[in-house]
DNA sequence: ATCCTGCCCTGTAAGC
DNA sequence: TGCTTACAGGGCAGGA
């Protein structure tokens, strides 16, 4: 499940190899989650960013290329012509490039999504658009991270997977990152100095799993392989085995379809 | 604005 | 062995 980490690594093994490269044919499932990957055919990339747990690969003519990996999407270079043969039955999109080369986009669950916009206007893509600041911002503190979440009623580990208190952190980070900050998921309100641990740890997590290439767990490649963070994962997918710094056993339970690993003791209530 | 439910998807693992 | 069920869960629509 691509969060943060995994689609900062993949921008950064993939930027140089589509920067400057023109798109000379494309083509997509038929699905409109796919389709509009095809209107981006005769544009040159300027540019690969990312915004929270977007790819946006910048055209010339002001237009963006939008790619959401979801569940289980993959970005990947194949040497190949494509168009009459299929990388397999799970390609969803695929741009060949002036330099022979084919970016492919695999997602066998189809919960990814590709869209392409006027630079900047991200008004039809909702979470995109109302997204939270970046972690790794300089100007983003504790006190920010605090402000942002008074008034919220909502449980601390939803309006993390919101995105819009902090962007990028999907469900293995925000365990981690509750378990260093020692705070108890199911709170609806922090205080100054727990959002100051849970800004920190969710910078610790993230920028340690980039170190790593990121968590591997069943689907999730970059383009070079698999990431390494899942042999240091504190809390994710640790329910009923003991905490690394108490012993006692983790709990778990589902908040918001999502399931959720805990410390009672040290993330007591 | 917030909260809640259900849907999209398919491979894998567990259960009978 | 073969079939059924549960589970993984990010984003989003729609109704309260």
């Amino acid at each position: 499940m691509p969060e943060l980490p995994e689609v900062e690594t993949i921008r950064r093994q993939l930027r140089s190899k589509i920067i400057n490269q023109t798109v000379v044919r494309a083509g997509s499932h038929e699905s409109p989650k796919f389709l509009s990957a095809r209107e981006i055919t005769g544009r040159r990339f300027t540019e690969l960013t990312r915004r929270g747990k977007y790819l946006i690969a910048e055209c010339d003519g002001h237009k963006e290329l939008i790619v959401h990996l979801g569940m289980t999407g993959q970005l990947l270079i194949d040497r190949g012509e494509q168009g009459s043969t299929m990388l397999d039955q799970y390609q969803r999109a695929w741009w060949s490039l002036d330099n022979g080369k084919t970016v492919v986009f695999r997602d066998v669950r189809r919960f990814g999504r590709i869209a392409v916009v006027d630079k900047g206007d991200y008004s039809q893509i909702p979470t995109l658009r109302d997204m939270g600041p970046e972690p790794f911002s300089p100007e983003l503190t504790g006190d920010e991270v605090w402000s942002r979440t008074r008034g919220r009623t909502r449980r601390i580990k939803t309006q993390l997977l919101s995105q819009r208190l902090i962007a990028g952190v999907g469900n293995i980070y925000a365990d981690e990152a509750l378990f260093i900050a020692r705070i108890n998921p199911s709170l609806r309100a922090i205080s100054r100095p727990q959002a100051q641990r849970l800004l920190d740890a969710v910078r610790t997590v993230l920028s340690e799993a980039i170190e790593r290439g990121g968590t591997t767990l069943r689907d999730y490649r970059n383009l070079e392989g698999e990431g390494s963070n899942q042999h240091h994962l504190k809390c994710y997918g640790r329910g009923g085995q003991p905490c690394f710094v108490c012993a006692s056993t983790l709990r778990s339970r589902i908040i918001d379809a999502r399931t959720t690993t805990w410390c009672p003791r040290c993330q007591a209530r």
